[in-house]
DNA sequence: GTTAGCACTCGCCACAATAGAGTGCTAACA
DNA sequence: TGTTAGCACTCTATTGTGGCGAGTGCTAAC
């Protein structure tokens, strides 16, 4: 659309958005001059930022304020303008040393994530574990908790480790779940879930099973243990960190941003989303998209191992963030943690 | 100490807690005579409240404002005046139907119960799950992440999963794994945590181990799947809902309060002091205490299984709370949730 | 096409004035 | 002696006012 800015304009709009994001303020004509040397007046600047006002690239709080970029003027910024710098080596290294993952658990790990992502971005870190239904089964194991509730571990090739209870046939025996757990696990072995299910399904329509009594039982059981399982995990950090912000020096705007991030299937389907594309992802949101976000951008990218388990992280702020410095730290961070898990599973 | 408080002050006190915790705004003598039928004037009030005041139990922000109870205040409330009455039958079948345990792993509950803790007391509900070494062994399970490392997987009497990315010899194969397993699924059997420990600390100071190459694998493999897991898992929900309540009117005090929410190490030590105690504990934040907690208050309870799993659960609010109504939906709720442990274990 | 100049708009801040709530004290009363 | 009415006083919160500063849009000159 607005690729037919001219240069000049492409200038101040990018001097705009960049001294806003730096002081939150509303930019006047004048404190462009002086803060950038084109060599324009004022006036010139203000005629340009009228034509870019006209074009919803900026808008104004009121007549006599400076001028603030519309989502649709960061979005454009970020399309086109921003020029994303790649971290030093230093810089990497630096990142690198932040996580100590050795001996972590997988929840351990993500839970950490956050907590870095959070603590350099300034903003809120958001991480989502790879998703049940994605990963690769390694085995599974069933705890008898009493006659009829079973716990069952499921653990994948990724070290991601879920449990469930479930209800099964009291009679069943501590033998028959030993036998039960060895056929699924010789079974299932190197499969993901989806195919897991797929192949479940295919099974229990075969008639011949019904005769073999402990088959039956073990593709219920494992039927039982996979349903349902969709609830993704989400870990969120540092929220405390990003009221610093001056977009959140009220109450209201304090309590919508709680009530956000405490919204936990927003933010899954939020990250979701991203989850579907590749490389680091800009949400940026506005009254225009279907999802809630107004006000707040978020920067994702996905990681994943090469068994296929994806995750996503990714850092949440107000609209106003810091791009050039938040996309490579969570371009590199999702490198990083794609790499320790591929290390991990070998 | 104030013990010896007539029966007009008592009154009087007890008024302006009470005014206090339903307005949030400081009390004054005029408003007691109106609201309570005291057979007083409003001079006669103002005598009693500067005698309080003397003794420490209220406080005026400014001198021509009311009065308003402090720290010392609400415990001595808390202490003497309250009279916590019971839940009626409907109250609290109403709360047991709130709980959908069935089917849920430990985790979800927790999750769950801080989530109905919120959202009946308009407060932040608070759980921390059992602590993993009041737990009683059920099982361990092996599985290989990669050559040299291993995932282990401990599950309590109670359904507690707790699992952790160990170190091992790569030269192990599955089968020793396996026979480990059963070794120690049958040594350690019954056992708490610090049984447990204590066992195999004991076993392996003892020279002839040496000699059995498996069982002194399986001891220094339990060891390092036992060692250092003693991060407590603890629930926090309902920050915003809490948001709502006027002393939360400043950015400052929200602020504040996201940090001190955020902080788990802080929760955690407060909830594992009121672990010592039996039935509903009440802790009154304020500056002379040497936990931080100014300004906030805990009503927390444990709950356990008979096999010695405790947790605790509690709801943190200002301490303008209305304990009246909160305390026996703790007590109640500590309630449900052992007898959901028990009746899980069997 | 660019720029200087100018009138105008609007939010922000400091200040004063006012209303209201509550106190402490004193003197009168039962 | 305990209680109460009355009163002067204190302090906050609110409202209104005027000036300041930043920024704009328009126009006319370069």
């Amino acid at each position: 659309m607005a690729d037919e800015l001219n240069e000049r304009s492409q200038n101040i709009l990018e001097a705009i958005v960049e001294d806003y994001i730096a002081s939150a303020e509303p930019v006047g004509s004048r404190a462009i001059t002086r803060r950038h040397s084109f060599n324009l007046s004022p006036a010139s600047v203000r005629n340009v930022m009228a034509d870019l006002e006209e074009m919803g690239l900026l808008c104004s709080p009121h007549t006599s304020a400076g001028r603030i970029p519309t989502a649709k003027g960061f979005q454009y910024y970020i399309d086109t303008l921003l020029q994303v710098r790649d971290l030093s080596q230093q810089e990497k290294s630096k990142l690198r040393k932040s996580y100590r993952f050795s001996g972590m658990k997988l929840e351990d790990i993500m839970q950490e994530v956050g907590r870095v992502l959070s603590g350099l971005s300034k903003y809120t870190g958001l991480v989502m574990a790879p998703k049940f239904s994605s990963t690769v089964f390694r085995q599974i194991e069933f705890v008898r908790l009493s006659k009829g509730r079973l716990l069952v571990i499921y653990v994948s090739e990724s070290g991601l480790v879920q449990n469930k209870v479930i209800d099964a046939d009291p009679t069943l025996t501590d033998r028959h779940l030993e036998q039960i757990g060895n056929y699924l696990n010789r079974e299932l072995n190197g499969l993901s879930i989806q195919e897991v299910r797929a192949k479940l399904s295919q099974e229990l329509k075969e008639d011949r099973i019904l005769y073999d009594q402990l088959k039956k039982q073990a593709l219920s059981l494992s039927c039982a243990a996979l349903q349902d399982e969709v609830e993704n995990q989400i870990f969120v950090s540092g929220a405390s960190l990003m009221l610093e912000q001056p977009e959140f020096a009220s109450p209201q705007q304090i309590k919508r941003l709680i009530q956000t991030l405490e919204s936990k299937k927003l933010l899954i389907e939020l990250l979701d989303r991203s989850q579907s594309a590749q490389g680091v992802q800009i949400f940026i949101g506005s009254e225009n998209t279907d999802i809630n976000l107004d006000g707040y951008s978020l920067i994702s990218s996905n990681f994943s191992s090469q068994k296929g388990a994806i995750g996503t992280l990714g850092v949440i702020g107000p609209v106003r963030m810091d791009y050039s410095q938040v996309i490579p730290i969570v371009d590199f961070t999702a490198q990083l943690v794609s790499r320790m898990l591929e290390r991990e599973i070998e």
